[in-house]
DNA sequence: TGCCAGGTTGTAC
DNA sequence: GTACAACATGGC
């Protein structure tokens, strides 16, 4: 059945870019509506004007899991610190962080490691299709730790995840083995919650402030991958020696002076300029 | 075909 | 601690 939600005045929302800025794996939009699983929901939604129609949860989950609670122009104009990011927030206005499920996250940024979107999309709704219990509609919800756990290497590998398939599996044990594991990152600030995720195999520090980002609402987090690195470099901290891989040292030189110059928000400034990411190279 | 992709790991220095 | 090759796979 479908409801109908409206959206505050002042409190702007972006259903499209919302959804279609990657943060999310298993989004896909066809004829205006959106369709996709949350949670143990599959959920319907589109968008009209300052109207939400959708269907398959209720208007609580709705709005937490799209953040409606948040005030955005107050988040935006604590980022809003120079012409990039104001054009980028005047290009995506309405983007919001989703929140969420922290072990789907967790699972979902090892597979997403070194690769691009379209791929990342077909391994977690193939995990999801083949051990996560079925929903209305014939989609799946993505399983959780205790079910993924007595999967194979071999059998994720059967998922396409490829070399990261080990990774995924021995995670997916620490966190059956331990399922306070979320909760207790959930109450430590960000950067001890950052090492307690850096423990998990496959996570390294881009992952880890993806997983802070959309699941933990540690909004400080700023991933650094390949598109935003660039960015970052070409455009505010052009001083950076040439590198061709990564290197820790600067990885936390680009986030750390993103936090600073954005401030506790930098999280959101950085998913306004991955909307945003110029598809040029190099 | 060859290069790139929401990087991390293991190893060598 | 830093540097760098290896890594599976699919899109373009």
């Amino acid at each position: 059945m479908e409801k109908a939600l409206r959206l505050g005045p002042g409190n702007p929302f972006n259903l499209d870019a919302t959804l279609g800025c990657g943060q999310a794996f298993r989004w896909e939009k066809m004829d205006g509506t959106w369709y996709g699983v949350a949670g143990d929901h599959a959920i319907a939604i589109r968008q009209e004007g300052e109207r939400l129609i959708f269907s398959g949860a209720d208007e609580p989950f709705i709005r937490r899991y799209f953040a409606l609670d948040l005030d955005l122009e107050a988040i935006l104009s604590s980022v809003d610190r120079d012409a990039r990011i104001h054009a980028a927030i005047g290009r995506c206005l309405g983007l919001r962080i989703l929140r969420q499920e922290p072990f789907e996250t967790l699972v979902s940024y090892i597979c997403a490691t070194n690769t691009n979107i379209p791929t990342i999309k077909k391994r977690i709704s193939l995990i999801a299709g083949r051990y996560g219990r079925r929903l209305q509609g014939g989609v799946s919800a993505f399983p959780d730790a205790a079910a993924l756990a007595p999967c194979s290497e071999d059998e994720l590998r059967g998922c396409v995840l490829g070399y990261r398939a080990p990774y995924a599996c021995a995670t997916a044990a620490l966190c059956a083995e331990d399922p306070a594991w979320a909760q207790r990152v959930a109450a430590l600030p960000y950067g001890e919650a950052k090492a307690e995720l850096l423990r998990f195999p496959g996570v390294g520090p881009k992952a880890a402030d993806c997983i802070l980002l959309f699941a933990f609402e540690k909004y400080e987090a700023f991933p650094v991958d390949v598109h935003i690195r660039r960015m970052m470099r070409r455009h505010y901290l052009p001083d950076l020696p040439e590198d061709k891989t990564m290197a820790c040292r600067e990885y936390d030189l680009i986030a750390g002076f993103a936090r600073e110059h954005f401030g506790a928000y930098a999280g959101w400034a950085q998913e306004y300029l991955f909307c945003v990411r110029e598809e040029e190279r190099s």
